[in-house]
RNA sequence: GGGCUAGUAGCUCAGUUGGUUAGAGCGCGCGCUUGAUAAGCGUGAGGUCGGAAGUUCAAGUCUUCCCUGGCCCA
């Protein structure tokens, strides 16, 4: 370095600016990362970072994160980067940990969103989705799937995200479905699928049956009855010849009624009627049932005027009575057992429910408990089977005004009206839903005790947050066998041959095994194109055999891919150490996976869970486009860079909800930049450096050793949270760190030594030795997070030609520095600068000093707090020219602070005139002396150096 | 309507088994510095802890109800 020799004169004043050490570097403190993301991504691209990742841990431990799969249509939206980056930051700070991860991300390509999409392009062509081959229509919804495979892999690797882009997963690769189709096969031979019917909720638009995600809820309007059926048999006298009313929604379910639930605990009245309004359908003197708490309500709705009340009794005093069908002598002559049910509540309608077996869950579920008839009264297109006596050809979406007038005029209701309620619609046509008992494909909860498994399985599943586990739990403990089959054509075949003679599955493993190597080589439109003789070999007759025609749940793909990524592959493992997904994967994936797993393995696919919340605009609404709400993540990356993005998901608390919106990406520039201008600091303080520069630890100073404390500490708050996936945690350290420990106090006490101490000065190397430690661990610990800033500051320094910060490990951080002997005596010495910067505050709002190098307090406290400053220099610890430490109270008009009780500080003007150089305030500084006696050696030394 | 979950300063979050004037960082106001300068330092003002009632000597922390969100389900 050459410094201009001073020119020491008389009348003008001297630039020693030139022999300052001031921060040097290349590194901006202006980011520009829109612009500077991208060469970075360009760089690693280039030396091939995303696989060199993964061999630089070849051998160690472990740590596979499998990803969930996204599905393969639309862009990114800000839940897909949250959850993304989350997996990245997880990714690379178990990489830095020294774990070997290996991330391969996938893509759900099979179901039904695909499949509308290319079904309206063929509408919009005028075409008709069943004039085309099935093979080819398959053929375009893979097209579909690639192409958006394609924009969101480009969308997800500009956020940083590091993985083995170019060997991702798709369910839709030959492999997958054949593995798929071999998952099936297993559930077959176990026994666990079975054929049976089951009310599902049913299209009568799109004739299909369809999956809990296809339905939404809207407003609809509907017929509602009140229906009588009469009570035949009881064993309580006070219903002898009394008719129990139920009211529904649905009138057109009445054709499949078989029996009337009731609550056990609930209050119901029999009571008489006396008087009706004119056009009631209630008869005065009738004898009805109703519960006690909704009587009122029921008799406004029938218009009855008046009752008498005969009796009162619990419901469960109705065990045992049975009831006639309200169109008793017209076709519905059997019996209507009243049936004890914990969801009948006194609520709504009566107090009791009717109950239609082949229409409803509920039904279902208590129809088989006492073996009761499921009738098959509804065909596909929502009509009725011409069996069904009355009704029969009628529409039971259309025509339940005629139904409920059928019912009227044979005398079955007591009221009729309508009620506008949140009701089940197709997510895809919008028609309103029925309940129908079809026949599907199951896998039971129950045979080979799958649901116990699975319930030992999440008990042995570690969950973050914790209360993941009990969320989990009771949807396995309540959910009703896995519906599987889907009446549609973009999925996996359920692979399966059913006998026409006995109506059951073939189980064949030889069949099993042709269908699957078929669809190895061929995909799954093997199933579709080849003739039933290929798979079914020499030993079973094509002709006794039907070839199912349905396709599989798209819930049992992802839940199957486990088995085709994560087996057999040297790079991975099964089980998973974690699944990562939004807490609406308790339904979905995390449940598929769970019980796709238990049933083949008996066991999780994983052996940790971890959710995260959904992203919310800044008041705590979810986005919406009508709200005008939408923080779009490519917005983002191209106003501010994927680091903005990423800082604020490890500023935010993932396990509940996020916010985001302009204020809040605001306040993540602002963490931003306090992070890059350390690292910025940090690279300018080391401007020259290296490590013959290094000062041993014992002859450092105490600050500095105090610095390296803290770098200890930081090290195993670094490292629990990582453990414990805890980065708002880490984050928050860290910031603090930078902000509070490093750019308020120790950069700006050092500040002095590094501007103007002769560079071989001890406090100067000691700084710089500290300073190098620091940039070593800043870089390694933001890494996981700023992948990109950490990466441009660290190259900065370390400019090998694959020199990357991303295939370091944390760096190892001596036991020694640890003292927290010395971290307690620096806390009070931090205590007492309080007390002297608050007291300067003073001096300056009466402008008595500026700058605080003006000053040369005297700090007044007791022995024991001054026995803590023993040999630190105060005035370096307050950045004053002079400070001076007395025993005692100090004056009365001393300035205190009452947060720091036993100090008291009185402001001088420091003694002498100003160091030209250092701008301490030094009484050896005179004129013909410009500067102080330590900056005349400094300038000197430089001067010897140069020549 | 049911299950789970949340509501602490403008923002992001801490608040231990209920126990002294509720904390931090950022932001904001004011001031300093102009040798980290579209930076840095200091300092100050912000909260009836969603609301109401209750238990208790004592409640942000326990109970009940209500309000406002979110996810899942109906």
């Amino acid at each position: 370095m050459v410094h201009t020799i001073p020119i020491v004169g008389t009348e003008m004043t001297t630039d020693y600016k030139n022999t300052v050490f001031l921060p040097k570097t290349d590194f901006p403190m202006r980011a520009g990362l829109p612009q500077r993301e991208p060469e970075i991504l360009a760089w690693w691209q280039e030396i091939g970072l995303d696989r060199r990742i993964v061999d630089v841990r070849k051998g160690r431990e472990k740590f596979i994160l499998h990803d969930g799969p996204p599905y393969a249509n639309g862009h990114l939206h800000i839940g897909h980067a949250l959850n993304k980056i989350l997996k990245d930051v997880i990714n690379r700070s178990q990489h830095m940990a020294g774990k070997q991860t290996a991330y391969v991300p996938g893509w759900d390509c099979h179901g039904l969103p695909i499949e509308w999409k290319i079904e309206e392009d063929y509408r919009a062509r005028g075409q008709n989705k069943d004039d085309v081959p099935i093979v080819e229509f398959r053929q375009e919804c893979r097209a579909f799937a690639d192409k958006w495979i394609d924009v969101q892999r480009a969308e997800f690797k500009r956020l940083g995200v590091t993985g083995l882009w170019d060997r991702p997963y798709l369910t839709m690769t030959y492999p997958a479905e054949a593995q798929i189709a071999r998952e099936l096969g297993k559930f077959l031979m176990n026994g666990g699928l079975y054929k049976g019917a089951r009310p599902v909720m049913w299209s009568v638009v799109e004739k299909t049956a369809l999956a809990d995600a296809e339905i939404e809820y809207h407003d609809h309007v509907s017929t509602t009855i009140h229906a009588r059926f009469p009570v035949v048999r009881t064993a309580a006298p006070a219903l002898e010849g009394a008719t129990v009313v139920i009211w529904t929604t649905t009138p057109w379910t009445m054709p499949g009624n078989r029996a009337v639930a009731y609550g056990d605990e609930i209050d119901y009245a029999v009571v008489e009627v006396t008087a009706v309004a004119e056009n009631s359908l209630a008869k005065v003197g009738e004898k009805l049932v109703c519960a006690a708490a909704l009587l009122d309500d029921f008799k406004a709705q029938a218009k009855i005027e008046a009752v008498s009340e005969l009796a009162r009794l619990k419901g469960a005093g109705l065990a045992g009575t049975v009831c006639a069908h309200p169109l008793r002598g017209h076709g519905y002559d059997y019996d209507v057992p009243m049936l004890a049910a914990d969801f009948a509540t006194d609520e709504t309608g009566t107090g009791f429910v009717h109950i239609a077996p082949g229409h409803g869950a509920d039904d279902f579920e208590l129809g088989r408990e006492h073996g009761l008839e499921i009738p098959q009264t509804v065909a596909d297109d929502g009509s009725f089977y011409d069996h069904v006596p009355l009704f029969a050809g009628m529409n039971v979406l259309e025509d339940n005004m005629k139904i409920a007038a059928i019912l009227r005029d044979h005398g079955g209701i007591v009221a009729r009206g309508k009620l506008k309620h949140s009701y089940p619609h197709s997510w895809r046509s919008k028609a309103p839903l029925i309940f129908r008992n079809t026949a599907q494909w199951f896998i039971s909860m129950d045979t080979n005790d799958l649901r116990k498994t699975a319930l030992q399985a999440i008990d042995d599943t570690r969950f973050v947050p914790a209360s993941g586990q009990t969320r989990l739990r009771g949807m396995i403990e309540g959910r009703p066998d896995w519906c599987i089959s889907r009446q549609r054509a973009w999925g996996v075949p359920i692979p399966v041959f059913v006998s026409k003679k006995t109506g059951e599955p073939l189980r064949d493993q030889a069949v099993l095994d042709r269908i699957a190597d078929a669809f190895e080589e061929e995909g799954a439109d093997a199933w579709f194109a080849s003739p039933p003789s290929r798979f079914l070999g020499n030993d079973h007759n094509p002709d006794d055999f039907e070839q199912v025609q349905d396709i599989c749940d798209v819930w049992f793909d992802s839940g199957s891919t486990h088995a085709f990524v994560l087996e057999n592959d040297p790079e991975l493992q099964w089980p998973a150490s974690l699944y990562l997904e939004g807490s609406d994967q308790h339904r979905g994936w995390f449940h598929s996976s769970l019980l796709e797993s238990c049933g083949t393995r008996g066991r999780a696919p994983y052996d940790a869970v971890l959710t995260h919340g959904f992203v919310l605009d800044q008041d705590g609404r979810k986005m919406s486009k009508s709200l005008g709400n939408v923080t779009a993540p490519q917005e983002v990356m191209d106003q501010y860079g994927a680091d903005i993005l990423r800082l604020w998901v490890v500023s935010s608390d993932y396990s509940e909800d996020l916010r985001i919106g302009p204020d809040i990406i605001k306040h993540q520039v602002d963490h931003y930049r306090r992070l890059r201008n350390t690292l910025r600091y940090l690279l300018g303080a080391l401007d020259g450096y290296t490590d013959a520069e290094t000062l041993p630890v014992e002859r450092m100073p105490e600050l500095e050793r105090w610095v390296l404390h803290r770098i200890a500490e930081l090290d195993e708050i670094v490292r629990r949270c990582t453990d414990d996936f805890d980065f708002h945690t880490l984050f928050t350290q860290i910031h603090q760190f930078c902000a509070v420990d490093l750019s308020a106090f120790y950069f700006d006490v050092r500040k002095d030594s590094l501007y103007c101490d002769r560079p071989d000065s001890e406090r100067r190397r000691a700084a710089r030795t500290v300073m190098a430690q620091l940039f070593d661990c800043l870089t390694a610990w933001l890494a996981p997070i700023l992948c990109f800033t950490a990466e441009e500051a660290w190259r900065t320094r370390n400019t090998g030609p694959a020199d990357s910060v991303h295939l370091r490990e944390y760096p190892a951080v001596p036991a020694g520095w640890r003292d927290e002997a010395l971290a307690a005596k620096w806390a009070k010495i931090r205590q007492l600068r309080r007390v002297v910067t608050g007291a300067l505050e003073l001096e300056r709002a009466e402008k008595r000093i500026g700058a605080s190098l003006q000053a040369h307090p005297a700090v007044y406290a007791g022995a024991d707090l001054l026995a803590g400053m023993q040999g630190v220099d105060p005035a370096e610890v307050f950045i004053t020219s002079g400070a001076t430490l007395v025993e005692g109270d100090g004056p009365a008009d001393a300035y205190r602070l009452a947060e720091v009780p036993g100090v008291a500080v009185v402001s001088a003007l420091a003694d002498g005139a100003k160091c030209e150089r250092c701008w301490r305030v030094l009484p050896e500084v005179a004129v013909g002396e410009p500067v102080c006696d330590r900056c005349d050696d400094a300038v000197a030394a430089g001067r010897d150096a140069a020549e």
